[in-house]
RNA sequence: GGCCCAUUCGUCUAUCGGUUAGGACGUAAGAUUUUCAUUCUUGAAAGAGGAGUUCGACUCUCCUAUGGGCUACCA
């Protein structure tokens, strides 16, 4: 049988980094058995509908090269993937529980509920006390009709019954088990919008698009035996798919899931792309907007909660696509670590080749071309060791640029000291006399005219650096002076020779 | 409260009854370097606790503890 699996978010804001996470896994599943992945929105909550997450959550997927075969925005034979515009379809099947008495109608109003959960502790809508409520168990059937030809809300629940163990045999984590007393009686048709629940809608979108297994988080689990009577119920039994229920992300400090809500509170962005709430109009910044680079997320979230039992790090998604399997998913939540996604960047950046790094560079300042391509990426490499993101390459680089207007004050102190201007006027000197101003020439010619004069290497090389630089940093010295070429390099010792007196 | 799931270095994890418990991030020290960074070397760092089962348990079972999830006419 083919392998169809489904990713099905609810658009009620930007999909954050866990659901990322489900989506990927989801991908790599579907592709590593050579079958599809659909994209099926659950917009079954209109309350809670937020205009432009489904769109955001395609954007997405799409930028982190996690593609749909199927679904919202790309189409398919099992159309229309979107919930909301599946009513009548989920409508034929409630009335089918209805008529085979594995649902009924309850006219119980949300005041009332909470009324009786508020006198009764743990009071629980179930075969112990729906005989005690407003339904078509306790009303007769003309009470029921009336109620409903006078226009009165109703739901449909879904009628357990009690003493019966459901287990579910997990992908991950194997059989579990639980009794059917426990469940209670979900609403399964609500009076509030005319929609399903996701129990009933989610349960039926899955049989009729032949999904094979549902790969989930683990907030699913504890109704995951609800499915299973549904789809016994419903009499889907011989086709329910396999259950695979991932271990959630966790916060890094303190406890409890990584959410939506955690927006950028936490240090780090949670979502992938920058998110504006078209409601609060709060602002949360995203992965791409960071700097980061789609390939190096999908690596830092593939390893989180998976892992192929080899001491590799870095995978492509083909990689990751051949490697993956279920049962190598760890069945405990992982905190997430945002200095591990920095490394995880850094590693895919130092793998980009000098030329892509000063496309990106060039493109994300605007830079005067005083350089060639060549140079740009010249410079680049010699630095990319050094910084995580194509963004911190300027504050690397600047000094190639822009000659210092400053000196960094300690290194003053310490490198510039009362014999220094002396001693760089003499080294312009000697700079004046080259002629292949080349790294290696340069180089050879100065620390030899140090050497024969007997200079302190340190005393020389620190305040030519800290004339050129402005600081105690940057790359090898004379790789710097054959960037910016003899009449630079000898007009910016003379500056602060003037300058630092 | 009830139900379910989980538990190896600070973090992500390897180990599928017998290992000096391995790797990575982070961290400490040292080396290299004319600066800073890189790089390299080395170090510290873990089986929640208690009972079993077994010749032998990190690994299997049970209990406890802790963490997490769910407990809506939300998904």
């Amino acid at each position: 049988m083919k392998v169809r699996v489904r990713f099905a978010p609810s658009p009620t804001g930007a999909l954050h980094i866990g659901g990322v996470r489900t989506a990927l896994y989801n991908y790599l599943f579907a592709k590593k058995h050579g079958g599809e992945m659909l994209l099926r929105i659950e917009d079954t909550d209109s309350n809670r509908f937020v205009a432009g997450a489904e769109e955001y959550i395609i954007e997405s997927l799409n930028w982190l090269g996690i593609k749909f075969d199927e679904g919202v925005g790309v189409g398919g034979q099992y159309a229309p993937y979107r919930q909301s515009e599946r009513k009548d379809i989920y409508r034929k099947y409630v009335d089918f529980l209805l008529e085979n008495k594995k649902a009924y109608i309850a006219f119980d109003k949300p005041e009332e509920l909470e009324a009786k959960r508020n006198e009764t502790a743990n009071f629980q809508y179930d075969a112990s006390t729906r005989l005690q409520m407003k339904n078509s168990l306790t009303l007769s059937e003309n009470e029921v009709t009336e109620k409903i030809a006078a226009g009165e809300n109703y739901v449909v629940r879904i009628k357990i019954e009690p003493n019966e163990d459901i287990t579910v045999n997990d992908l991950i984590r194997g059989e579990v088990t639980i009794n059917s007393s426990i469940l209670d009686d979900k609403v399964l048709w609500k009076s509030a919008d005319g929609l399903p629940t996701y129990h009933l809608a989610n349960v039926v979108d899955d049989y009729l698009m032949k999904i094979t297994q549902v790969i989930r988080g683990e907030e699913w689990l504890p109704s995951a035996p609800l499915h299973v009577l549904l789809y016994r119920a419903l009499g889907f039994e011989s086709a329910m798919p396999q259950f695979a229920h991932l271990p959630l992300l966790l916060k890094p400090e303190g406890n409890g899931k990584l959410s939506k809500r955690d927006g950028d509170r936490l240090g780090f962005p949670v979502f992938p792309l920058d998110w504006t709430d078209p409601k609060s109009g709060e602002k949360s910044s995203g992965y791409r907007e960071a700097g980061y680079f789609p390939e190096a997320l999908v690596n830092f979230l593939a390893l989180l909660g998976w892992n192929p039992g080899t001491e590799q790090e870095i995978f492509s998604m083909e990689e990751l696509i051949d490697l993956f399997s279920l049962d190598r998913v760890s069945k405990s939540g992982a905190k997430f670590d945002y200095e591990k996604g920095k490394w995880f960047n850094h590693q895919y950046l130092i793998r980009k080749s000098d030329e892509e790094l000063a496309v990106l560079f060039n493109t994300s300042t605007s830079l005067s071309n005083q350089f060639d391509d060549a140079t740009l990426a010249h410079i680049v490499g010699l630095v990319k060791e050094r910084v995580t993101f194509v963004q911190e390459l300027w504050e690397q680089t600047a000094f190639f640029f822009l000659a210092p207007t400053e000196y960094d004050e300690k290194t003053v102190q310490k490198r510039w000291k009362a014999e220094t201007p002396a001693l760089m006027q003499e080294l312009i000197v000697e700079l004046e006399k080259i002629s292949d101003f080349s790294a290696a020439n340069t180089e050879e010619i100065i620390l030899g005219w140090i050497s024969t004069k007997g200079y302190n290497m340190g005393a020389v090389m620190n305040a030519f650096r800290l004339a050129l630089v402005g600081a105690a940093k940057g790359p090898h010295l004379f790789d710097i002076t054959a960037v910016i070429g003899k009449a630079e390099t000898i007009k910016r010792i003379e500056k602060a020779i003037e300058t630092l007196k």
